[in-house]
DNA sequence: GCACTGACCGGTC
DNA sequence: AGACCGGCCAGTG
């Protein structure tokens, strides 16, 4: 695991619950503005997977990333791995999607919530 | 070190 | 509001 993958996915564990981050400021918070794609690349190399739904909270050691909550800069929820969305996870959390899309505005969290 | 690849971004049309 | 296009960047072989 390289560093930078290593810190997106810091990063990416600390979104808060019921909301959001886009790649592009994950990536910028993990130093590389303009690393998006990376990002993406790094949660599906460690693919650790959406399984969170059904087992919130508790379990002390898994790591789970809730890559769920990484959405798009424009809003749309996005792709996970070519199949299926985070949309339902997303609801569940009480963030309203319409349309595969995330107000930002509303649910997207502020930088310096996620930054190190 | 080169040449792909991709859970992306921003500007244009 | 979509759809397209070129460019980014880190990971991998």
């Amino acid at each position: 695991m390289t560093n930078f993958s290593e810190h997106a996915l810091e990063i990416t564990k600390r979104i808060p619950k019921g909301k959001v981050a886009t790649y592009a400021d994950i990536a910028k918070a993990a130093g590389s503005q303009g690393a998006a794609r990376s990002v993406g690349s790094a949660l599906r190399k460690n693919g650790i997977a959406i399984k969170f739904a059904h087992r919130i909270s508790q379990t002390s050691k898994a790591v789970r990333v809730p890559c769920h909550r990484v959405i798009r800069s424009d809003g749309s929820v996005g792709c996970y791995s070519g199949k299926g969305n985070k949309t339902g996870l997303l609801v569940a959390e009480g963030v309203a999607v319409v349309n595969g899309r995330v107000e930002l505005a509303r649910y997207k969290c502020r930088p310096e919530q996620i930054i190190d």
